[in-house]
DNA sequence: GCTGATATCCCTCGAAAGGGGTATTTTGTT
DNA sequence: AACAAAATACCCCTTTCGAGGGATATCAGC
């Protein structure tokens, strides 16, 4: 049998707990080596940019640029790279967003290290791994990043902000607090988002932002 | 320098990739020896009270019975156990919940594997440690459970709709339209299903049911 | 019988949300 | 410099929330 090259893998997750636990899984294999690490989207672009590897395996939830922000990036860069997101949730708006963005496949951080290792060699090998939960949703990998999303919904900088505030559960004095603003501008800020988005509550708001991938 | 015994530490956490992080980096380390480990709250507490470690190191989301439950129930069995709540949250009512349930400390999953080896050490050795960041929440450690000991989350099926209803984006009037209810029914449900969920708002309310796949 | 869990309904009250304005300053682009 | 867009802040107002209190009725299980 002869002996082929590992698979190249690059690793993108901000705990350095699991990137631990992802290198020392993977170099007990010889099939895949690990060529790089970061703990943020925006680092992860500029290494993987410097080292092309074959497979890129990116978190989800990542500080600064997220990993479904990142992949986009990365899938325009690189049309033919896997990319694989990894993530802690296995909500399926989170999975459409990694898949819209040009992910390859969807990872739960609960997999098995030797279906992990399973999966990505299986990639590299050409073969795509359809997940029958990937099926149930309708969604199939190697979909291209349906055009550019940036009009958006003509969300500013500060209203993506709140957005992302109003994601997460605060209320208006927390989000002015995280912010440094008044409540009364970020009052004004909500106004435009519910008027951008066509929302008539906070709720409808997030439900939108999230269908339409916004909380990036 | 005397030999003195290594600190034995029990992992729960449902990533089997950050596990096995945790459990190299404390294998480097010959103060402390990982004496077991699980995957979901339930196991957590069994083995717990089978191996009796010096210290627990918990996960706040983990499938079945959460960290946070799993903490309420360990304090009550073992008072003077450290125990050691673990997310991937900086969330204020997260760590609320974590130190109310009775940790005695909160970590993120953020944090570099020599902190947190200092972290165990020192709390071994009997000094507490408390974060700035919980100094800034006015939080202190060795707080005794308040005796609300509500299980998993023990939803009801009347409030499992509300809340899919909730999630839906309707507010109290649709829902009990919905529902053929009144609106001050609507509202009770939704107290108790802020109280099971310790949610603070409808959006915090969803978010948490997200999270912890309460919405099928 | 008693108890506990569930479901239903009612009231008050302060805090937040949501919708309508207007206005100033900052920033970016012709 | 001129202009447009964005960001900031404030006013008014009504409705909805959310946290307190309660209350009654049913049904299962001991």
């Amino acid at each position: 049998m002869e002996k082929e090259k590992p698979v190249t893998i690059f690793l993108a997750d901000d705990h350095p707990l699991l990137r631990m636990g992802l290198s020392l899984a993977f170099q007990a294999k010889d099939t895949i080596r690990v060529v790089g690490e970061a703990d943020n989207g925006f680092d992860a672009i500029e290494k993987i940019k410097a080292l092309v590897p074959d497979v890129a395996l990116l978190d989800i939830d990542m500080p600064g640029l997220s990993g479904s922000a990142a992949i986009r990036v990365l899938r325009k860069l690189f049309p033919d790279m896997k990319i694989l997101a990894l993530s802690t949730y296995n909500d399926e708006q989170y999975i459409r967003e990694a898949m819209a963005a040009g992910a390859n496949g969807y990872i739960m951080k609960t997999v098995d290290i030797d279906n992990l290792v399973e999966i990505i060699t299986c990639f590299h090998e050409g073969r795509e791994i359809v997940s029958p939960y990937l099926l149930d949703l309708g969604i199939s990998p190697q979909q291209r990043p349906p055009e550019d999303d940036g009009a958006a919904f003509g969300l500013t900088r500060r209203e993506k902000q709140i957005l992302k505030c109003l994601a997460e559960g605060k209320d208006n004095k927390q989000i002015s607090a995280t912010l440094y603003l008044s409540v009364e501008t970020v009052k004004t800020h909500m106004k435009s988002i519910f008027r951008k988005l066509d929302a008539r509550s906070r709720l409808d708001a997030v439900t939108k932002a999230r269908r339409h991938r916004l909380l990036e």
